[in-house]
DNA sequence: GTGGTCTAGACCACG
DNA sequence: GTGGTCTAGACCACC
C-alpha cells in the first residue's frame, strides 16, 4: 500500500489519510487523471471503516484536488482547479519554524533542513 | 495585550495561547526570568475561559518554557532547561513544505519564504 | 455535439443529459416531433455509460417530454402532454434564490440577472 | 423548532439542514454573533442521529457561515468571512427558470413570483 | 455542557 | 462494482 498511518500522530486518521494523498500529490506519485484506489480498498488496507475513509474523500473533493464520479471513483483534478487560501497557507510553517528556533538551530541549519525537505518531496517531477 | 486569537484558526484556543507565547518568546520578547501576565489576567483580556489559559500554562510548564511558582506566577525558564524531541520537531516543517509545495510554489520561493519568517523571528536577536 | 456535460457539476451525469434536454426543449432548438439523437450515439460522443443515457431518456419520457416509439427513437412530445407539478416546480427556484440572497446581492440585481436569463432562454422563440 | 424536515424531499437530511439555517440567515432570523442550538438540541428536535447534524455544522462552517469554538457552540459569522463560488451560483438558477419556462408560464408570470419570493426573504430585513 | 471522531453495519444511488 | 447517506452508540477534546 502507499499510504501509512502512525499511531503516534495526534491527527485524526481521516486527516492523516487526506494529507498523505496530497503529499503523493505533491511528490507526483499521484498524477492528475489518475484514479484513487476505492474507498472499501483503503479501508481495508489501513484497517479503518469505510466512513473514515469516505470523509478523507470527501474532504479532497470539497478542496478540489479530486473529482468523484458517483459511481466511477475518485479522479485527480488538474492543479488550476485547486483553490488556495493564503492565510492558512503560512501559519503552519510560522508554526514550524517557530518551533525549530526554540529548540536552538540557527537559522542557516533551518534553511539547510528545509532545502532537503524540498529536494525529497520534488524527487519525482512532482511539481514540474 | 501581547496575544491575539484568531478566529479563522483551527488549532484550540489553548494551542493558539502556547503557540503565541512560545513565539514571543523565539522572537525575544519573553526573555528569561520575566514573569508572565496572571492566568486570570490573560483570560479577561482574550475573553476566555480561565480554564483554557490555565491549559496553555500547564502545557508551557511541561515543555519546560516557564517554571510556575506558587503565588510568584510563571517565569521564563533558561533554554538550557527545555527539551528537545527531534521526531516531533520536523514533522510539522514537513506538512507545512508540503502545503506550500501543493500551492504550486518554487522550491525558490519557498526558501525565500522561509528566509523572510526567520530573519523575523530572529530580529530581536531574542535566540541568536 | 449538443450536450456537455461539466465536471464541476454535482448532479449526477444521467440528470446533466435530462436538464440539458429539457434546456434545449425550452430554448426551441429542439421542438415537438424532432427526434433525439439515440442513446447509443449520446452515450459514445459523452463518453459515458449506455445506462447512463438510458436513465435520462427514460427519465425525459416519465416526465412526458418525449415519446419513445420502439425502433424509431425518442421523439420530441406536443407541450400539452407534459404534466405540471406545482410544488416541485418552485422549490428549486425558492432554493436558488435564497442562494443568490445569502451571497450578498440585492433584489434588483437578482431581478436583472432572472431577466437576462429569461431573455436567453426565449430568443429563439421556442416557448412563446 | 425552527427548521423543519420534508419527507418529499430529495436532499439528504444534513443537507435540508445546511439549506435551511442558510435560509434562516438570509431570512436575518439568525444574525452574525448569535449561537446556533447545540447538535444534540436539533438532532433531538428533528428526530435524526446526532451525525447528520455535525455533517450539517461542518459544512456551513466550511462554507464560512459559522465559526464553530469547540465546547463552545457554533457562532454565526459575518458575511464577509463568507466566500463566493459564482459559476456554482448562477447555476441553480438557470436549472429553476429553465423548468418555469417549460411549464408554460411566461417571463412576465416568472419575475413576478421571482419578485414575490425575494420580498419574502428580505421582509425580515435580513439583507439590509 | 459543547463539538469531533470513530466504528459497525445498513441501505440507496450511480455507472 | 463505485461512492453517499444514515443510524446507534461509543469515546475523546475543549470550555
Amino acid at each position: 500500500m502507499f499510504l501509512t498511518l502512525q499511531d503516534n500522530d495526534k491527527r485524526p486518521i481521516y486527516q492523516q489519510i487526506t494529507d498523505g494523498i496530497k503529499d503523493l500529490i505533491a511528490r507526483g506519485e499521484l498524477r492528475e487523471g489518475m484514479t484513487l484506489p476505492s474507498v472499501r480498498q483503503v479501508a481495508g488496507d489501513l484497517g479503518v471503516n469505510l466512513n473514515t475513509v469516505a470523509v478523507a474523500y470527501r474532504q479532497l473533493q470539497d478542496e478540489g484536488f479530486v473529482t468523484v464520479r458517483h459511481g466511477a471513483g475518485a479522479v485527480i483534478s488538474s492543479r488550476s482547479a485547486r483553490p488556495v487560501d493564503q492565510a492558512a497557507l503560512y501559519k503552519p510553517l510560522h508554526t514550524a519554524l517557530t518551533q525549530l528556533v526554540l529548540s536552538g538551530l540557527t537559522g542557516r541549519e533551518i534553511v539547510e533542513t528545509v532545502r532537503e525537505q524540498l529536494a525529497q518531496l520534488q524527487q519525482k517531477g512532482g511539481t514540474r
